[in-house]
DNA sequence: GCAAAAGTGTTCATAATACACCCATGT
DNA sequence: ACATGGGTGTATTATGAACACTTTTGC
């Protein structure tokens, strides 16, 4: 028992869950991994830990997504705390659920097969264990959100990108498709993106320039990517 | 100690803090508690309480919400977790903070004054305990973002108000002033609202309507209120 | 030359904004 | 009769959706 001045006495414990998106092959994609302990043992979950006594819940949840995917800076953002006193089998576990994009061309693939883990398509996930269902449909509500007023991508593609790429990367967050027209103005006038000058030729003969995100330059723009709801 | 099955102990004791908003005279209000307990006894607080061995957390704030206003049914979110080990000096204690809407009108008063606690005009807030100033900014984040892409009202005007009161919490919550003409034709646009065949005399000598919100009608809009950000 | 994707331009519908103007009435 | 907020209408501009059209190049 920790020591404090209130009287009070701990009684549950404190878990972090990542639901953690990565976008490859034109699918948007969730990494999952085979629990380990009992309850549930060897079905399929969301990356998670406990919150250890020094830390906060964003530390515990950066050090868990360390562990398993070999990677620092990436982007996490609190969902919400899931705490119905019955959800884990075990035991009265109370956990804060984050959602986490990262770029599966940067991660450590070793580190990821030695835990267990694996990439699935979002559209073709096993069952998942608890409540993980639940987080996962509130970290897409967020998600999308987040996609709808600024430009994501940058944490889920590879440095230099086309706009097919990025528009294929929105169709599949958001389930539907972008006039290919419109979407690249909106993109263009957004000034968030450079143009290179390399082409990418595998998808058409006549080439589509490369884009990467300019430095520094998310805070410049406010409008709205796509409008939902 | 709870009993679990995993090999871990307790370590964090586990509150609630709900930033309480309600609106009188034109102003938007916080719901402010005088604190009982050391430390920083007797200086002004969010409304918390610990989280029980058997609720949830959302089970908690209702119930918190229930002892300081005496109010049942009233709108409730969770905003954030907030677990910064030092964040509380009395021990570790994660917070998890909710924002409710209430009806001023509907309140108990005498349970208020009983309770030590009174409302405080947002734009004349007391200084906070901890961390409390930064979960009231989160909050209003929230309800800035519900706001604008639904109508509130429901939850914190009276039964029957006139669309000037509408609007002006609209100013007061957004710190903007809206174009009386076009902010009514975008809130009659929704069809939520009804109008009355009485009117409130004591803002023009004209009269203007007051307006009900219709019943369960809150569905059927999707469009947004305000455009922000 | 043609297919196929890249990229640009045009048109139309809708929505946000600014603001002019009439209405009702207590003093 | 006039000042005051209530309420309506209109002109202007900005934005989004649909889609036609031009460009490039491997085959």
């Amino acid at each position: 028992m920790v020591q404090n001045i209130y009287n009070q006495s701990c009684t549950h414990l404190l878990a972090v869950d990542c639901i953690i998106f990565g976008y490859l092959q034109d699918e948007l994609k969730l990494l999952l991994f085979k629990r380990r302990i009992e309850p549930a043992k060897g079905q399929w979950s969301l990356v998670g830990g406990w919150v250890q006594d020094n830390e906060s819940v964003e530390d515990a949840a950066y050090r868990v997504l360390y562990g398993i995917t070999g990677l620092k800076d990436l982007f996490l953002e609190q969902v919400q705390v899931f705490s119905e006193p019955d959800r884990d089998p075990g035991g009265r576990v109370l956990s804060v659920a984050f959602y986490a994009l990262i770029r599966i061309d940067k991660q450590d693939e070793e580190l990821i097969k030695k835990n267990s883990s694996s990439w699935f398509a979002i559209s073709k996930l096993p069952k998942l264990i608890f409540d993980h269902d639940k987080m996962l449909e509130k970290a897409l509500e967020k998600l999308r959100k987040k996609a709808s007023i600024e430009l994501i991508g940058r944490q889920l593609l590879p440095e230099e990108f086309t706009i097919l790429q990025l528009r294929k990367l929105y169709s599949a967050i958001f389930q539907r498709e972008f006039d290919p027209g419109n979407f690249r103005k909106k993109i263009m006038s957004t000034g968030i993106l450079k143009r290179l000058d390399t082409k990418d030729k595998s998808m058409s003969k006549k080439g589509a320039y490369y884009y990467t995100y300019k430095d520094r330059s998310e805070d410049l723009f406010t409008d709205h990517i796509v409008r939902y709801l």
